[in-house]
DNA sequence: ATCGATTTTAAACAATTGTTTAAAATAAGT
DNA sequence: ACTTATTTTAAACAATTGTTTAAAATCGAT
C-alpha cells in the first residue's frame, strides 16, 4: 500500500528539531543578544540537550550568524515586497512606510538586534553584499533616478533616501524603552504616539521627497 | 610650612584610580556591551587587579549602571545646552541638529550603547524620571506650546517632536555598519553621506515643523 | 527481527566567569 | 618612628561557560 509518509523524507515530526532550535534561538538571541544568553538556555527552552545544539549547528557563534542573517533577510524582504508592487513611486512610498510600521510592530526587537548584532565582533564577517543585489533587482533605484531626472522626486542620493526611511521607521520602534523612560508614559500611550507618528512620517517624507506634487499638503 | 598637597584631600595622583576605572569601563562597555566583556578585561586595560574593581564599585552590574546613567546624562545634556540658548525657536532647531550631529560624531557608540543597555535586564531599574525635569527646566516645552498656539509651529505632540529629532540624528550614526554593509561603501563615503544627511534633515524638519515661515525653502 | 544510520542523551572537559578573603603595600596622622 | 587607615594585590571560591566524547535511543529499510 502507498505510504504517504515516505514522501517527506526528512520530516518526521510536525516541526523538525532543527527548526525548533532555530525558532527558540531566534527568540532568545533577539531579547538577550549573543553574549547575553547561554546555549543551555536555548536548549532548555526547546526541551532538548545542549549537545544536540552543537550536533545540528556547529557552535553557538555559527547558530547566531544564521539567525542574524535571517533577520537581515527579513528586513530587506519587507522592503522588497513593496518595491515590487505596480504602483506610482509616491504610492510606493506611502505603502513602504505603512508596511514598515506594521512589520516592525510584529517584530519590535528586530532593528536593535540587527544593529547590536552587526557591532558584535563575529568570527566570520557577515556577507551583506547580496542584499544590494536583491534591492537592485526590484528596479527601485532606476525608478527613483527616472523620477529625479523628470523633476518628480527631489535629487537626493539613494543612500540618504534609505537613511531617511530607516531612521523614521525603525528608530521610533527601537527607542521605546528610552522614550517611555524619559516621558514617563506606559505602553498604551506609547502605542498611541507610534500610530500618530506613522502619519507624521508619511506626510513629512512625501512632502520632502516629492515637493512639486505636494506643495500644500 | 604650608603644605599645598593637604588641600586636595582625596586626589593623590594625576587621575584617581576610581576615575581611571570609570574611563576604561566606559570604553569597554560601549564597544562590547555589558555581557560582552569581563571585569578582568576592564581591569587589565587600566593596569590593576580585578579585586580593585569590586573594591571601588561593588559589582560589575553596579559599575555598568553608573556608566549607563552617565551616558544617558551626556545625551540629555547635549540637548539642554541648545535649549538654553537665547535664540528664536527655529534657529534653536537648526542648532540642535548641528550640535547633535557634531556631538554624535565624537561619540558614535553612544546611541546604540544606550538603547542596548536599556534593554538589558538590569537588577535595579534605571531612574530616568529626572531627565524629564531637566528638559522642562529649559522652558523648551512652553516655548513650543506658545509657538504652536501662535501658528508658527506645527501642532505636534512633543513626544513625536522628540522622536523626529532623535530618529533623524541618532539613527544615521547607529546604522553605520548596516549601511556600509548593504551599500558596500567605505568609511570616507559614509562620512560624506552623513555630512549631506545633516543638511537634508535640517531642511526637512524645519520645513515640516515650521511650514508657514518656510514655504519655498 | 535485524542491521545500519540517524538522532538524542548524560557526563565530563577545560576554560572563564564574578566575587571574596586575607595578606601585603602604601599613605596619612601623630 | 609608630600606628592606623587606605589602597592594592595574589590567590582561591564556587558557578557557569561552550564544547566534546561515548553510549543510548530511535528510526528506516531490508
Amino acid at each position: 500500500m502507498f505510504n504517504f509518509a515516505t514522501l517527506k523524507t526528512k520530516m518526521k515530526k510536525d516541526v523538525s528539531t532543527e527548526q525548533k532550535i532555530k525558532d527558540a534561538a531566534r527568540k532568545v538571541f533577539m531579547t538577550k543578544g549573543f553574549s547575553g544568553c547561554t546555549t543551555r538556555e536555548i536548549a532548555k527552552s526547546v526541551g532538548i540537550n545542549v549537545a544536540l545544539l552543537n550536533y545540528y549547528f556547529r557552535s553557538k557563534g555559527k547558530l547566531f550568524e544564521l539567525i542574524l542573517e535571517a533577520a537581515l533577510s527579513d528586513f530587506i524582504e519587507s522592503m522588497v515586497d513593496v518595491f515590487q508592487q505596480d504602483l506610482p513611486l509616491e504610492d510606493k512610498t506611502r505603502m513602504l512606510i505603512d508596511k514598515e510600521f506594521e512589520f516592525l510592530r510584529k517584530h519590535p526587537e528586530l532593528p536593535l538586534f540587527i544593529h547590536a548584532g552587526l557591532n558584535q565582533e563575529s568570527d566570520a564577517e557577515l556577507d551583506q553584499s547580496k542584499f544590494l543585489g536583491r534591492l537592485h533587482k526590484t528596479g527601485i533605484f532606476e525608478e527613483c533616478e527616472k523620477a529625479q531626472a523628470q523633476g518628480h522626486m527631489r535629487k537626493v542620493n539613494m543612500i540618504n533616501v534609505t537613511l531617511l526611511f530607516m531612521s523614521n521607521c525603525h528608530f521610533p520602534i527601537m527607542s521605546k524603552k528610552l522614550i517611555c523612560g524619559i516621558y514617563q508614559i506606559d505602553d498604551n500611550e506609547h502605542e498611541a504616539r507610534l500610530n500618530e507618528h506613522k502619519e507624521i512620517v508619511k506626510e513629512m517624507l512625501i512632502n520632502y521627497l516629492f515637493p512639486n506634487t505636494n506643495k500644500h499638503a
